[in-house]
RNA sequence: GCGCCCGUAGCUCAGAUGGAUAGAGCGUGUGCCUCCGAAGCACAAGGCCGGGAGUUCGAAUCUCCCCGGGCGCGCCA
């Protein structure tokens, strides 16, 4: 609701101001430091009295006294050296919001605008050879959050999750299999069948990793092996489609506890072998976006130029004809010498395709064993039988991936650019995070060697080839182990419940979500057993209490009453009474949850608009102690006076639906009690 | 060397698009469960926003220069 009338202001202003002084200043509208200065207000008389050489004070009396009455607004006055501090009309407002509330989902994904354009989010994205670890689990938590954000503000939505089946990484636990604890395929099928599957290859890719660095003449059966899976046959290969088909069940598995899930996992072998780069190479040279070096250190190579001004394109897009590319530093291999296309190259070619520009398509099955008809949809090398849904063909593209990758994902757009394709290459953003380290004191709890120079140091990087880190499945673990101690103490008779198993799950994953998403993207977490695993203060069961608080009221009331009604109360707006309850002065209170309550919207948008779901976790924060402030300070079901109560009652309600609201697109939900 | 990110309370972090008195949480100290659940609330202590210059009516926020940290820049993926 916040957002609809700050913009009707903000039309309304500089419409005003456009008509009575004919000139038009860039508008900003802000929340005001207090309320008692009201809910929206703007500084713009301060950019105007510099373009009208007028006194600024005087400029917003003006204008506060010219303005005409603006619908859901009480009155306009001037502030401080010359703000305009806009008073919303607390009764409408309250009235609206409820009403806007009444009609919210509560998690169910709202039905996309129809005719919206489609975007895509790649996220997690997990090298299909280990165990998931908690940086994998901050991308999936963004890019899983961030999509909800998108659908629930209309948008359609398809999230795919990127399987690079044949990499080096994968290829590094085959070496394993194959050479370092030989093993058959059908005892690796038997181990991949086991459930820590994972676990398994985590260690082996560590072994492989120091047995590689012993002798480095292992390197060229490694070059072998993945040469065996690029191309799809060999036992390598077969033996590479296992493990990675196993590891991948095991990421579904691990990142579906937090409610994460995908719409199509698109597999890099199946890029390969639909020889979707042939195409996409074809395009690239045609269109002179690639050139073939013939001389300098990049003899025999196809290379793309980069603009050396990022900022400004266009003005290096064009080359002076006697450069040779071969002699520009800013130059980016994409073929090798020997014919091979690099990582980037098969991106540029994959960003095609997202975005429907490839004349090719994958083929589509479901993913796993069984025959269900709801697994999620994989890509395939070959026809499937069925119909299925329309993939790619995106409008916009988001692609989560941690901020060191930054530069190929710059590659990848000037691939699309060099192709004339500029509007998708603007339109295929970075989502970009930095990623979890370790506290010094958390690595030396796992065991690791801490040199006592990186002792001082806030935060470390570990080695996920050295198998350090910490797995998903593990923290995730502790976490409903610690969530179940304090659920055992405070309901020891649900031990074992069904009831009480949903409710450590529910604590743990909204510890855990919100845990990974309040802090912003750029910054380093350093990662903390002892914060990650609170519940206390700014954190997920927080902000859940604050619901389940509201259950209390109604389960109470209905114990206490039979007609009692909770939320379904009698409506106070028809009553007259809520402009009485609102008051300026007494009402203040009231009225602060209320336009917190009514400001989801405005939240939501900065949400969007920032690409930073962290703002949300604070709105959800926030919203959960201003209600618990009121909690403290008004006793509903002991209220005498019945309209104050039905009021307090549907304020309850208010807070109640934003907050569900707000936690389900955090991707949390709040149990009935905890 | 070039490019990107960061430096705010003892610790961990917010302060998007320049705005009014720089805020939380944790930790510390003191109160509050006969009262809708204390996973909570109230109060207190704690700051040259790394340093310096500049732009502006106004700078934690923008520009430049330092200092300190992190990450990229490969015929790896």
């Amino acid at each position: 609701m916040y957002k609809a009338l700050e913009e009707r202001v903000r039309k309304t202003l500089l419409h005003h101001i456009h008509e009575r002084y004919k000139t038009d200043v860039p508008l900003v509208t802000e929340r005001p430091p207090e309320l008692s200065m009201g809910e929206i207000a703007s500084p713009v008389c301060f950019e105007l009295a510099k373009r009208l050489k007028k006194p600024p004070r005087a400029l917003a009396q003006e204008i506060a006294n010219s303005l005409k009455p603006i619908p859901g607004v009480a009155r306009v006055e001037v502030a401080g050296g010359g703000y305009l501090n806009v008073f919303i009309d607390r009764a409408g407002f309250f009235r609206a919001t409820c009403e806007e509330a009444s009609k919210e989902s509560t998690g169910a994904p709202v039905a996309a605008v129809p005719g919206a354009h489609k975007v895509i989010v790649e996220h997690t994205s997990i090298n299909p050879n280990k165990a998931a670890h908690i940086g994998h689990l901050r991308n999936a938590v963004l890019g899983d959050t961030f999509a909800r954000l998108l659908r629930y503000t209309g948008h359609r939505v398809e999230v795919q999750n990127y399987i690079d089946n044949t990499g080096v990484q994968v290829a590094d636990v085959v070496l394993g299999f194959l050479h370092l604890e030989p093993q058959s395929l059908d005892e690796v099928r038997g181990l991949a069948a086991a459930p820590k599957f994972d676990y398994v290859c985590w260690d082996l890719y560590t072994r492989v990793t120091q047995w590689l660095a012993e002798d480095k003449s292992r390197l060229r059966m490694r070059a072998d092996t993945l040469k065996q899976i690029e191309e799809g046959h060999g036992a390598a290969a077969q033996m590479a489609e296992i493990v990675a088909t196993a590891i991948v069940d095991r990421h579904l598995k691990t990142v579906g506890r937090l409610g994460i899930g995908y719409d199509l996992l698109t597999r890099e072998s199946d890029v390969l072998h639909l020889k979707f780069w042939d195409s996409a190479f074809e395009m690239l040279k045609q269109r002179g976006a690639i050139q073939l070096a013939t001389s300098g250190k990049n003899q025999g190579c196809w290379v793309m130029q980069l603009p050396s001004n990022a900022e400004n394109p266009a003005e290096t897009a064009a080359p002076a004809p006697e450069e040779e590319p071969s002699e520009l530093a800013e130059a980016k291999i994409i073929v090798r010498s020997n014919g091979t296309v690099t990582y980037v190259g098969k991106d540029i070619a994959y960003h095609l395709w997202k975005f429907g520009l490839l004349r090719k398509d994958f083929y589509y099955r479901r993913f796993g064993q069984s025959k269900d008809e709801t697994g999620v949809w994989v890509t395939s090398s070959v026809p499937g039988a069925g119909s299925h849904p329309e993939f790619g063909h995106a409008r916009e593209v988001y692609n989560v991936i941690d901020a060191r990758q930054a530069y190929p994902q710059q590659v990848v757009a000037a691939g699309l650019r060099g192709l004339g394709y500029t509007e998708p290459a603007d339109r295929l953003k970075h989502f970009s995070y930095n990623v979890v380290a370790l506290t010094p004191r958390c690595a030396r709890e796992l065991g690791y060697e801490i040199p006592e120079e990186d002792a001082k140091k806030p935060y470390i990087e570990v080695s996920g080839r050295k198998g350090q880190g910490v797995k998903a499945d593990d923290l995730i673990d502790r976490l409903e182990a610690s969530a179940g101690k304090e659920v055992e103490s405070r309901h020891p008779e649900l031990a074992g419940t069904a009831e009480g198993r949903q409710m450590v799950d529910a604590i743990s994953k909204g510890a855990l979500r919100y845990f990974l998403l309040r802090y912003t993207r750029s910054t380093v977490i350093a990662f903390d057993f002892h914060d990650a695993l609170s519940f206390e203060g700014e954190t997920g069961p927080y902000v859940q209490y604050a619901v389940v608080r509201v259950q209390g009221i109604w389960r109470k009331g209905a114990e206490r009453d039979p007609q009692f009604a909770g939320g379904d109360a009698i409506d106070p707006a028809e009553h007259g009474t809520v402009e009485r309850f609102l008051a300026p002065g007494a009402g203040d209170d009231l009225w602060e949850l209320i336009a917190l309550a009514g400001s989801l919207d405005a939240r939501v948008e900065a949400a969007l608009t920032a690409q930073e779901p962290a703002f949300l976790t604070r709105y959800a924060f926030e919203l959960a102690q201003a209600f618990n402030v009121f909690y403290h300070k008004h006793h509903i079901l002991s209220e005498e006076d019945p309209w104050k109560r039905a009021f307090l009652l549907k304020l309850v309600w208010l807070a109640r639906q934003q907050l569900v609201a707000t936690l389900a697109l955090l991707g949390i939900t709040a149990p009935e009690k905890m």
